[in-house]
RNA sequence: GGGCGUGUGGCGGAAUGGUAGACGCGAUAGACUCAAAAUCUAUUGAGGGCAACUUCAUGGGGGUUCAAGUCCCUUCACGCCUACCA
């Protein structure tokens, strides 16, 4: 009799035959009904760390569930290989990226099938792969095609020392991450996709995602950021050396535009690079202020231009030129009202500007009403504004509107914060842009016979630039259309290019077309996708983006990419400092008798937050060493327990080995049985073990369902202690035992799926279990009696079991001279009886 | 500044407006053991009582209700995201 659950011997066994027959292989049955599980693919960094632990054991619960209820699971794993860390490590360790990369995805993958996930292999695919990039790159020349891409200028994060253009995570508090220096903007040439033609329906069809999360909308929602208001000209009126002829900003608060003291250009308006070439010390003030810079103080410079306030002829509003003034929203000019924007009033402060309410609180007198420093910028009446006062906000925006439209002065906007996507990275390890620039000047597409545009091998590379400008004899070539000389763009994709259609090629991951129709109509939409929160907006966003515009361009016909959305929870850790260093969980322990963390050497370490496990706070947990002490259904079991999946959860010792026990508690009470002594069993609880049984089928149904699968975790506690309790006294019948530990293993196979498969196949069952079906719920209500809370006034007094089936009347005769009660409601008059069957009987007295 | 979310035992967390604390961890005591680990059994929100029992408890303060962790108002604390978006 093995007391031990062997994991290492055990959990390889069934992976092997899992694979060997073929058990997660997709079916090509299109009639049967499908489900589409996905977590988002991991990034080849070298190892799989505990947030991946986390991710793919959700979506492996949930695909291995589905499986087992009769769906077509699909259920795919891939690699999102493109990208900045490969080139770290070709800089940094002379390491050729591709080897790299894909050095990484083998030691990754390895590492994945060691948790035993139920994923389909055949289907895996890596983005840095020409057979995969190559379709982007026949989508970007559609996407061209019809207008979707363009080419305009754009500022960029540029690195004076390493030469190079910055992404903006490698910018440190304005400095490059390598070498420290002052990162610059600079102008440069970039391809856009352009998102902000689907800005609508990106915001309306968030109401169609039903099973997102509320808080990814909103977030979506405010990123897309839609805003009504009015384009106003405002006429430049003196001083005017130029031939433009009015100033135009864009408010959404019209209504207080008799509350207007002064104008405000970007520094990037036309009208202020204009101005700038004769006034030297704009044209200075522009330069010190452009970069970008949030906590920079507001910053203006008053230009010589004033402007006609449009509905006051003889108010003169001068013009600034100011930091804080955004040139890609709106028109990149605004009219500043102190009183009621907390930034106009700032800077109104900073230069002595007139200060005129406009909007009068409710409640509120005229003569009371006084801005200092704080703006009002809530709801009221209008005052000071000639013919709107007394009119709503709302109201007066309409009337302003009314009155400006005929002089040609006003027009309704919408604007949205959503910008244009910029795909072009100054970056070698990326997918090249199929783009030709012509001898002639033209810009044209690579002929889509002549794809992929492969990326040429290098060996490593050097400080410095992007090594596609010095492949001569990769960027030289001739256009397919008129045989002119003509050069390649030496620019790749923004990496999220890849992410964002990767869900519709694991559909059809090895055929010559990019999508098969057929395939994409069956699968897609994803049913389940389960990732970080972290890519609430621009993967997901992209992603949307991406399929309307497939869409679009007739490749299939649905709207969304992802049907069912979940976000999990960060794994943390406690942290550890000595002497402002931060140590790792190996160089502590804590000592029982002083109650104290101590290190190696004893000395009392400081114990710091809990937090996400991160390299650079030493927090982190290797799972690969957990997989091979504790065994992948230890791990994955400590995943799901405890926490809710949508919540942080802590990694913890003492957590992984009670989940280890609890591991091994199941074995050795199904080995115990079958392995033992067979007689002397009664069938006494037979009947209340089937009942418990269908109790728990039902509760992990629904909680796996709501994604509450620490829940189900719970329900399998209660089920394998009642299962426990009656195997340790042999109250159940043999028989009736092993039934019960087949429908067991079967309720844990989702969870915990070597052991299931070892239990399944200790209590003689045939075949796999992962190939069963989900245990049926038995139809008759076993217990009769139920208990039932008495209240005296909601409070309650006595806890009766009673059968389900009994009225009011009934359950009051019964409890009525129960001594406890009877105190309670003698010499009382009963005013009110309430009952709610099955659950209370309350008695106001 | 804006948005979102969370506050329940020593800890992680359960509770369609209807028995607060399921389940797990930890802790205490006991059994087994030469001893420990593992395992098993029992207890475990706080206070009072020999006991039956009883009072108090879901961040704080109000309210609605026969009944509030749950709904409403108000207030405090913490966390996350986002930010000169006119």
């Amino acid at each position: 009799m093995s007391d031990r659950y062997n994991h290492k011997i055990s959990e390889p066994f069934w992976q092997n035959e899992w694979s060997q027959k073929k058990v997660f292989e997709t079916e090509n049955d299109l009639n049967k009904k499908k489900y589409y599980v996905l977590e988002m693919f991991p990034y080849p960094s070298g190892k799989i760390h505990m947030g991946h632990i986390r991710n793919y054991t959700l979506g492996d619960v949930v695909a291995r569930y589905k499986k087992m209820q009769g769906f077509n699971v699909l259920h795919p794993m891939g690699w999102d290989a493109f990208g900045l860390p490969a080139e770290n490590a070709a800089m940094t360790e002379k390491k050729n990226p591709e080897e790299w990369t894909y050095s990484n995805i083998g030691v990754m993958r390895n590492q994945l099938k060691s948790m035993g996930l139920s994923i389909d292999w055949r289907r895996e695919i890596a983005t840095c792969h020409p057979d995969y990039y190559k379709h982007e790159q026949s989508f970007f020349i559609d996407l061209f095609n019809n207008g979707l891409a363009y080419k305009k200028n754009s500022l960029v994060n540029w690195d004076p020392i390493d030469k190079t253009v910055l992404a903006n995570e490698q910018v440190i508090d304005g400095r490059g991450w390598r070498s420290g220096a002052l990162v610059e903007q600079k102008h440069l040439s970039q391809w856009f996709l352009k998102t902000s033609a689907y800005s609508n329906e990106l915001l309306a069809d968030i109401e169609k995602l039903d099973n997102w999360p509320n808080k990814v909308k909103i977030m979506q929602s405010n990123w897309i950021g839609k805003s009504e208001g009015q384009q106003i000209k405002f006429k430049i009126s003196q001083n005017n050396t130029t031939n433009i002829e009015y100033i135009e900003i864009y408010t959404t608060r019209a209504d207080t535009l008799f509350g207007a003291s002064f104008c405000a250009l970007s520094t990037q308006h036309p009208l202020s690079i204009h101005l700038a070439k004769s006034d030297n010390k704009l044209n200075q003030f522009i330069e010190e202020n452009q970069n970008k810079d949030p906590d920079k103080e507001k910053n203006g410079y008053k230009t010589k231009l004033y402007v006609e306030h449009p509905l006051k002829k003889d108010l003169e509003i001068p013009v600034f030129v100011a930091n804080f003034i955004l040139m890609d929203y709106g028109s990149g000019a605004i009219f500043g009202c102190p009183a009621h924007d907390q930034r106009d009033l700032d800077f109104a402060i900073k230069y002595n500007l007139k200060i005129l309410p406009v909007i009068l609180p409710k409640n509120t007198k005229k003569e009371n009403f006084k801005i200092n420093n704080v703006a009002y910028t809530e709801d009221g009446t209008l005052i000071n504004s000639y013919f709107l006062d007394g009119l709503s906000i709302k109201d007066a925006q309409e009337a302003v509107y009314k009155k400006l439209k005929d002089k040609n002065l006003s027009t309704k906007k919408t604007n949205f914060k959503l910008r244009d996507w910029g795909l072009s990275r100054q970056r070698y390890w990326g997918c090249p842009i199929p783009m030709l620039y012509r001898e002639d000047g033209s810009i044209v597409p690579v002929d889509k016979n002549d794809l992929p545009v492969k990326l040429p091998k290098i060996k490593f590379i050097s400080e410095g630039g992007n090594p596609l400008n010095t492949i001569e004899n990769w960027k030289n070539t001739t256009c397919p259309l008129t045989g002119m000389k003509a050069k390649r763009e030496t620019d790749t994709f923004d990496t999220f290019f890849e992410s964002s259609w990767y869900f519709l090629r694991y559909c059809n991951p090895r055929s010559e077309e990019a999508l098969e129709k057929d395939k994409i109509d069956y699968w897609m939409p994803v049913d389940q996708y389960i990732g970080g929160v972290e890519h609430a907006i621009l993967h997901l966003l992209y992603s949307r983006f991406f399929v309307k515009a497939l869409r679009d361009l007739k490749y299939f016909n649905f709207d969304e990419p992802f049907q069912g959305l979940f976000t999990q929870g960060m794994v943390t850790h406690q942290t550890y400092k000595l002497n402002k260093k931060w140590l790792s969980p190996e160089e502590v322990r804590y000592d029982e008798i002083q109650k104290k963390y101590l290190n190696e050497k004893n000395v009392e370490v400081e114990v710091g937050k809990i937090e996400k496990m991160s390299k650079s706070k030493k927090n982190v947990v290797d799972p690969t060493e957990i997989i091979k002490t504790y065994g992948a259904d230890t791990a994955r079991w400590f995943m799901l327990s405890d926490s809710p999946p949508e919540r942080d959860l802590e990694w913890t010792d003492v957590g992984i080995s009670s989940s280890y026990k609890f591991i091994n508690r199941i074995w050795r009470m199904v080995s115990g049985v079958v392995d033992g002594d067979k007689s002397g069993y009664s069938d006494d609880n037979n009947k209340n073990l089937n009942s418990k049984l269908n109790t728990c089928i039902i509760n992990i149904e629904k909680n796996v369902e709501e994604f509450h699968f620490n829940k189900s975790i719970a329900n399998i506690y209660e089920l394998v202690n009642n299962i426990q309790k009656a195997v340790e006294n042999k109250s159940a019948s043999y028989e009736g035992l092993i039934d019960l530990f087949k429908k067991m293993s079967l309720i844990l196979q989702p969870f915990v799926p070597h052991l299931s498969e070892e239990i399944w196949r200790k209590v003689g069952g045939k075949g796999l279990a992962v190939s069963q079906k989900w245990p049926e719920k038995t139809k008759e209500v076993i217990e009769t009696n139920t208990k039932t809370a008495i209240q005296i006034n909601g409070k309650t007094r006595l806890i009766i079991s009673l059968p389900r089936k009994y009225k009011e009347n009934e359950v009051f005769e019964v409890i009525k001279n129960d001594k406890k009660i009877d105190k309670y409601i003698k010499n009382k008059k009963i005013k009110k009886i309430i009952f709610v069957p099955e659950k209370i009987l309350n008695i106001v007295v």
